[in-house]
DNA sequence: TACTTATCCTATCTACTTTATAGAGTATTG
DNA sequence: CAATACTCTATAAAGTAGATAGGATAAGTA
């Protein structure tokens, strides 16, 4: 299961993706269409800004608009973001990789060729699930 | 990322199949081949034996072994049993099905979609990784 | 029956993570 | 300067993962 900063992270950024203008929407705005505790949701939208996915505007007028391209933001990164590895087995993740202590040969592991296969699969339906994706599924 | 009590369990049940005869084999033979701690395996074990997959005789002699054949046990009802659904969020689950508070129609909902499709494919991947499968796949 | 073996059951513990809240700080606008 | 709205730090409650301890129960053996 996904967590649920990412699950808001997803719902935030999709609720942005829609407003197609990239005017700066105020926090507080987000946190009640969406239903998330606002003080949640600010740290949520500060991560997404440093992953360089959002920006921000401060003061008056201010709020948090889309940075990237809904076509260029994939629920792959968002998950990674927020919830680390995509995979199932430390075994078979790229970034955070680690081998099973008790594991002599990786490429001779049963176990591990089918989480493989799992997490090549997911990976590739997740980063073809981009926001420009999910607006045009809906409905 | 699985717990280790799936991780486990599924070293586990590959070792007890991979002896292919169905003479009980010892918690502690298990617990130091796959470098389980004992007392943590011997409740994944009595798990696996409530579920059906395995059965146990004690006293002398005694032990767990394969109840189910070994074509039967894959690795989505083992997943399934420890770490419960396999899909990524709450509405697309069968068993543990919960509905998106801010949800107002399921069928619409873009992202719902996509990890409809992400859970069915890996659900189907799982299924058919049973014990035999992955015993082949290791050579 | 008494002893040994080995699973079964219950309780508990520590550390970590998730989810959330509070309050003060900082930049921008008018 | 005052209002606005994001930014930062600290903290706390609740839940879960991973592991350990100790005794109860059942089965075989002499």
């Amino acid at each position: 299961m996904i967590s649920k900063k990412t699950k808001y992270a997803i719902n935030a950024l999709v609720y942005l993706a829609k407003k197609n203008d990239n005017t700066p929407i105020l926090i507080s705005e987000i946190a009640e269409h969406e239903h998330i505790p606002q003080k949640f949701l600010e740290a949520i939208l500060l991560d997404l800004k440093k992953d360089g996915i959002l920006a921000s505007k401060k003061g008056k007028g201010g709020g948090y608009f889309l940075l990237k391209s809904p076509n260029d933001v994939n629920m792959a990164d968002v998950m990674r973001l927020f919830d680390g590895p995509i995979a199932l087995l430390p075994c078979v993740t790229y970034k955070y990789y680690q081998k099973c202590e008790e594991c002599t040969d990786e490429e001779s592991c049963g176990i591990r060729s089918v989480f493989l296969e799992v997490r090549n699969q997911t990976v590739k339906l997740l980063k073809k699930a981009t926001l420009t994706e999910i607006i045009h599924r809906g409905n």
